[in-house]
DNA sequence: ATAATAGTGTCTTTCAGACAGTATAGT
DNA sequence: ACTATACTGTCTGAAAGACACTATTAT
């Protein structure tokens, strides 16, 4: 029972550690960007249509060559996670003003076919129309798609000590001709007090590592939080109308909603301008903007 | 813009590939365990106090010698980030049935003194009444620590382009004789669209790391999702009283509910057993058990 | 006038909170 | 009978959902 360093003061026993006894992991930082841009409208007076988009990087070197995937990169020894994100986030956008949160870390033995890469995600919202200023990347190799999904298949289990769910998730991206697609099968074992939740990829057509399944992951954290955060106002501009702002409740929820009630119910996060749009073939709209009163807590 | 990559096949590529070439950064797995426990009833024939707890190791080596930890260790090469939080789990406590989450990822540069150490943080829940038969590790150094905390300073500062929310918490965790206190310090800072929270440890004593503001962090995490999931009932035994389950949530959520107003919204999450508790000096209240019918969803 | 969007008033249903009241073992 | 807990019925008010209605610009 007896330990060597037992007699090493504190100071000692640093100065003799060495990392680099057992082989570490790599470990990286990937970033889910989320954004809601408008789709060009085709009839003369309509509102545009608007989508939500997520920023994708075409790899240039293997694994994965050729294929899409989120933009990220490996830690430096001396850089925080967070400011890995930004740094990454910065190189690829050009944009300062985002908001960032950390989502999930992914450390299956085998997500890389390199080494163990331990991944970090996180999820970043940015205000598309304002800043498509993007890809500061070299060639055009970095692009907007446009993030569809659906559930294609659930089932339910139940048995004596427990229950299993399924649930099989078809995600489409779509950038010009460029469609990717991918399904992910998720499920959710409980067995007595022990519960499991597995993700899988099982089909991925373009896109690379395990990154189908950080996007659907980050989907459903941006639509949880968008319930009952005021989250989705940082995909706005300044100044948004509150239609805008429903339409983009609506991309992320995949669902329509009533004006009055959505009105009633985001009216606590924002704030009237005295400004309103004009020349748009109807009656203006007033401009709003995020209101900072509201101090909502820390989660 | 020539790559000597470029020439090869991804099998060749693979095969050349040195991790090696940058330092990695080690990597470690964290748990918060999670247990309710009864407090002796000193007085003849109430019922026993609940008491939320949390399983702390008294480190052996440097650094944070004599210290209290979360349990804890490095991540093998060869291990799922899940798997290693399960081996961990194991080999302090005896348990298998538990209720297992990642919580998050804390990567700060200076978070140990040895070298850069990414840790992965994890938070389990179990029925501590009848696992009792933990620390299965040599001493006496694994023990269940009453957990406490408060906030005993909060203020917001609204300025032109956001603002700034501070609060600092204190924890009290206790054992016995053995009483550790720590101040931690969360600061929400709002500023045009980008936010950013930091945590930071004040002042820490006998506890470990930054391992305080992950013990916050759990217990933020164990209270939001206590108001509106099942999570609470993985702390309970097989069969449990309403009235136990009613102290568990007020335990957690550190305030008193309404009897009848907290059965009506449990109600959906148990089921009625045929049994009930006898001998008690009172009313023998009716048994329940954790239903497993409703299908909450996967997040 | 009409197309297209902007914006409001109010009824209903649902749900959370408060509280008073009844029930039943053991001593 | 009394103590301590077990359990229920119902009032109230707030919030969510549904829907009908009015308002205002450009062409």
């Amino acid at each position: 029972m007896e330990n060597e360093n037992d007699k090493l003061s504190e100071q000692e026993f640093l100065g003799k550690y060495d990392a680099n006894v057992y082989e570490h992991p790599s470990v990286t930082v990937d970033t889910l960007i989320f954004s809601v841009m408008d789709n060009d409208s085709s009839n003369y007076r309509k509102l545009p249509e608007k989508e939500l988009k997520i920023l994708l990087i075409k790899r240039k070197d293997h694994p994965y060559r050729n294929q899409w995937a989120l933009p990220g990169g490996f830690v430096k020894l001396d850089e925080n996670l967070d400011d890995a994100a930004y740094r990454e986030l910065k190189e690829e956008t050009n944009v300062n003003d985002v908001y960032l949160e950390q989502l999930y870390t992914w450390g299956d033995i085998n997500r890389d076919p390199r080494t163990r890469v331990i991944s970090c995600s996180y999820m970043a919202l940015i205000n598309g129309n304002s800043t498509l200023i993007t890809a500061s990347s070299d060639a055009g190799d970095v692009k907007w798609f446009s993030l569809k999904s659906k559930v294609i298949q659930e089932n339910k289990t139940i048995f004596e000590k427990g229950y299993q769910l399924e649930k099989k998730i078809s995600i489409m991206l779509e950038c010009g001709e460029v469609k990717l697609s991918c399904d992910v099968l998720i499920t959710k074992k409980k067995e007595h007090e022990m519960i499991s939740v597995t993700r899988k990829v099982l089909k991925s057509e373009g896109l690379a590592f395990d990154h189908s399944m950080i996007i659907y992951y980050g989907l459903e954290r941006l639509r949880a939080k968008t319930e009952f955060t005021d989250i989705a106002l940082h995909l706005m501009e300044q100044e948004f109308t509150l239609t805008e702002l429903q339409n983009v409740y609506e991309v992320i929820l995949d669902k329509t909603l009533l004006a009055a009630n959505f009105r009633r119910k985001i009216n606590m996060y924002v704030e009237e301008t005295d400004n309103s749009t004009k020349d748009a073939g109807h009656r203006p709209a007033r401009l709003y903007k995020h209101k900072q009163q509201k101090s909502y807590d820390f989660y």
